[in-house]
DNA sequence: CCGGCGATTGACTCGTCAGTCAACGCCGGG
DNA sequence: CCCGGCGTTGACTGACGAGTCAATCGCCGG
């Protein structure tokens, strides 16, 4: 019972690991179930006995990941430390997540986080808390007198945010080359430039 | 004929601008090409009269409006302004463009600019066009030592597009408040944000 | 060794649209 | 007044793929 339990938790893994590199191979809307079946070498209707429809499948990939990047950033501004090196860590966390494993990230970025208008309409509320954290740790930052305090943290969020998903999508769609030296790089100059722009004159 | 062939251009472009305002609401996937048509008050087939696929009404409207972006990029970095001021020319272009008429915005960055992985595959040479000649702007101002020189243009362009895109997004989607006064804003505020960290220490 | 139940299979159904096409109407010229 | 062609119509077809389901498999406890 528990091997069969355990199996079964496995296939389900199989399953979603295959999915991932199917999503991110032929994207969500243009791949088949049965390649995601085929990928991970089960027949078609074992999908759906795990699955309730193949929106589930990346509804689960998107959920899995993203609460742990809203977690971190959550925990990250607990940390007694300065505004600016809670932002590094979280542009940390993100590049580090896509050297880790590019595959999931591009397809969290590109099938859910960049398609607000299809399938990211339905976690509108999980993305937009993630943002808001940030906003947070901004918020923070300008209490103590680390930030400018003229600069609306929303504004301020979406910025820090929209420059490191772009970079990443750069690095996806192969328009800068990618490498650990390009990872590193990319941490320092996103905090770099934003926080430039956030410190008090 | 001279009458007949205005006529034929006024459809064509009441077929655009149908269509801009259907993908607006429903996106491009999830509408018929039927929607179109009804939204215009034409027949079906007269879609497929004036275009050859779904895909090429869409595609018409992303060229129509980035081929604009484009050149005027181009045109601002031969002003004899400082980079800056180039950048923040920029900005105001997008920020405007969205103001003046917010649903063809919405398509073309929900639908083609955020979409790299669908539509936008078709049209990464133009995407990253754009991108490239924002990135000249910022070698530009290195090369005048307006810029500090140890940040790569590269990714300097990818955050500056990218932080100005994603306030639109939130715009698009709620997630920020819109009106005249957050417009000058987010002009303001991204330009500040991204030089403040390009600005020579 | 047997009965039963959850896991697994894959052929099939069913709805949905993009794109086609044959027919129609309107207008201008002969 | 008739003819020809372009603009226009909308019913139809063909392909495709998500999700269903009845049949089979294999493991485990009795």
């Amino acid at each position: 019972m528990a091997t069969a339990k355990a199996t079964a938790a496995e296939k389900r893994r199989i399953i979603l690991d295959a999915a991932v590199r199917v999503f991110a191979r032929q994207g969500f809307h243009t791949c088949r179930v049965s390649d995601i079946a085929d990928e991970a070498g089960v027949a078609y209707g074992l999908v759906y006995h795990y699955f309730r429809s193949k929106d589930e499948v990346l509804s689960t990939l998107f959920v899995e990941r993203w609460s742990v990047m809203t977690a971190l950033i959550e925990e990250v501004d607990q940390r007694p430390i300065p505004a600016r090196e809670k932002l590094g860590a979280v542009a940390s966390f993100i590049v580090d997540s896509y050297q880790h494993d590019p595959e999931l990230m591009k397809v969290i970025i590109v099938e859910v986080t960049r398609a607000a208008n299809s399938f990211g309409q339905t976690h509108l509320d999980e993305i937009s808390g993630a943002y808001a954290r940030i906003a947070t740790i901004v918020e923070h930052g300008q209490r103590d007198g680390e930030f400018r305090p003229d600069v609306s943290p929303g504004f301020a969020a979406m910025a820090f945010y929209g420059a490191i998903e772009q970079v990443l999508t750069s690095w996806i769609f192969d328009l800068l080359p990618f490498g650990p030296a390009e990872a590193e790089e990319a941490k320092t100059m996103v905090v770099d430039t934003i926080c430039g722009g956030l410190d008090p004159r």
